[in-house]
DNA sequence: TTAATTCCTGAACGTTTGTTCATATGAATG
DNA sequence: CATTCATATGAACAAACGTTCAGGAATTAA
């Protein structure tokens, strides 16, 4: 393993860093561990990343961008309110289970005063976009009056429940379908049939 | 600090184990960390707990206990299923705002497989409460038809989702009170005024 | 072939970790 | 008073940690 075999290292290094955070947490995780993950020399991993801090950051900085790019491109050109918040619905579901719970590494560690800032601008987008759809369906009157500052908080937070399920109850994780339905239509029963077909499908 | 002091540090080593764990994990506490917090030497703490992982597991069950049985006191005696839902929520994101984050501190770490038994166990008990509330309440036609088992997991899946925004986006907590309004009455708007209402109340 | 360059290795260092244990302390008992 | 016993201490230890660095190996350029 040497000489050209550098042009893959550092990506063979991010996808061990993935695993391997996932599985054991920032401070769980060693560097060791990642090195060996990679096949790569302790003192390789240092040639591409300063230190563990920096390699972390990396991974999550990347995955964020990642994810919020394919948010973008799954929901910008839907008109609907409804189509919309389903399809950001079940894509961030699907997104969640496809790359378990690196998100949830995030937090826990340092305090959890850590990527602070990468965070919060990643929330705030994300946030901005759901609200700016509930919004639309307010005034368009497909949705009921309601703060849509907060409903769009409560469908974050349900959308970060997910993840945490995966990780700590992953044999009860609920459908993305389902999920659209209750928030769409709620628990109560509709007296009015249309409503209710126009929810389930 | 010795002789009758003893009946006070076994409970001391607790609060104080509860207030690191949270803080910085499992792997990232010390027990040098709970040993001064709880104002006892390290030798102290392993007099009152064999190790690390012991005192672990004893502050996780305590707290689940605790709350299972706050849980049940709350909303065994209520009948109305829109109200035992309500009450179900809103208790259930107040304690994990006054006891914070001890419960993220589970899954993250160990490979996330830990106290797993414990943990089954409790969310299996939780889900049973309220599956039996939803199913209640749609025999008695309160509720839309759906699927309990479903619901009830949305339902524990956004309350998860509460605990990990308090790690994770403490300023944009949602609150309790809409969540109710929009777990019951859902997104879309209802033409029967009567039930609109009801749900805002 | 030699020199330069790039990539990689793993022993070594200083810290910190969980855990143990010989020792001390002071209230309770006789 | 002396003895007993629960309670508490913190130095000591092996293991694991993040990080460094002197050196080795393979490719490219001369």
């Amino acid at each position: 393993m040497n000489k050209r075999s550098g042009i893959n290292s550092k990506k063979r290094i991010l996808d061990a860093a993935l695993k391997v955070f996932s599985e054991y947490g920032y401070k769980g995780a060693s560097m060791r561990m990642i090195a060996s993950t990679a096949r790569i020399s302790i003192g390789g991993v240092y040639l591409y990343f300063a230190n563990k801090e920096e390699l972390y950051l990396t991974l999550i900085k990347e995955r964020l961008d990642d994810f919020s790019a394919q948010v973008k491109t799954s929901i910008s050109e839907i008109e609907d309110p409804v189509k919309a918040i389903s399809s950001f619905i079940m894509m961030y579901l699907e997104y969640a289970k496809t790359h378990k719970e690196l998100i949830l590494t995030q937090g826990r560690e340092h305090g959890f005063a850590f990527a602070i800032d990468i965070k919060r601008e990643f929330f705030k987008e994300q946030r901005g976009i759901i609200e700016g759809i509930v919004a639309r369906g307010i005034q368009s009157g497909v949705f009921t009056e309601c703060n849509a500052k907060e409903v769009t908080k409560i469908i974050m937070g349900t959308m970060r429940g997910f993840i945490l399920s995966i990780v700590v109850d992953p044999d009860n994780l609920f459908s993305p379908k389902e999920c659209c339905r209750l928030m769409l239509g709620g628990l109560l029963k509709r007296t009015n049939r249309a409503e209710g077909e126009k929810v389930r499908r």
